[in-house]
DNA sequence: TTTGTTTAGATGCAACTTGCACCTAGGCGC
DNA sequence: GCGCCTAGGTGCAAGTTGCATCTAAACAAA
């Protein structure tokens, strides 16, 4: 159910809390930076990317040029050419209207999922700070055994 | 790049945002449960897991076995047989030792995560405040249409 | 006694996603 | 000519997920 990075844990332990390059989060970061700046570029965008990350897992190059891609096949950006300097050419992205509203909607979305995770994490402290034995702890030792 | 049901946007649209049965958001709410109750079973908790889940996405209950299941393997739970009741046998499950240091990383985890969203919800809202149009704003204007 | 319903736990498979390795190519310094 | 930095990718194996489907126990109704 892993095969990724994680700093908290050693290699092979079957965490799964680096969240990888889930597009999920990678997508509205995308959508944020290409906003504030105006407009940019895949090399450009992998440079700032850790900055404004929603997880700990370093953004790979490959997961940020295909959402890139996906962002334009839905319509979400635009892009074109860039030669006009030196070194390769750059591929220019440009949020789009419907790219703006994408990324309004992915600001409650996420807004909404962080509440509902603190309201978790706050539900699951508590519950740490009452540890009345609970009967079935007894069978968990055996069956842990 | 989705083929999920979201109740915030008519079929088709390429939205991510019901977040699907993402395991990383399943299993926190299944370890969580599982130390609540002292012990349970796949179907009492295909019940419960709704009204503590992380996202707005029904956890379907195929997910929630294959989560079980891992979790066993992975040393996190261990299971039992029940057939003393009516109906069909229960495969109780319970917490190990492992399996509640495992809640206590999620529960770290998930409290990074939700404030390094906040905080991406607050930055990107700010942003929207600020409207000053940006000179790329023409050339996208030209590009979408 | 056949039929249907609820409880319970799964599996099969196609479609999709992701990590990692690798590739191409422009321009520059040496 | 060689190596390095910039820039944008692709190929593929392994992993994940949605949806449909299956089995079986117990029990109620027809």
């Amino acid at each position: 159910m892993t095969h990724r990075a994680c700093f908290r844990h050693p290699k092979d332990y079957p965490c799964t809390c680096a969240m990888g390059n889930l597009y999920r989060f990678v997508e509205p970061v995308v959508l944020f930076l290409l906003k504030r700046k105006g407009q940019s570029y895949g090399y450009e965008l992998s440079g700032e990317l850790a900055k404004h990350a929603l997880t700990d897992a370093a953004i790979e190059a490959a997961a940020l040029y295909r959402t890139l891609r996906q962002l334009e096949k839905n319509g979400f950006v635009c892009s074109q050419w860039d030669s006009g300097h030196s070194g390769p050419a750059r591929r220019l992205y440009i949020l789009t209207e419907l790219g703006e509203l994408h990324l309004e909607e992915w600001i409650s979305v996420l807004d909404h999922l962080s509440k509902s995770m603190a309201r978790f994490v706050l539900e699951a402290q508590l519950q740490s700070f009452q540890p009345e034995p609970h009967p079935a702890v007894v069978a968990a030792v055996a069956c842990s055994a």
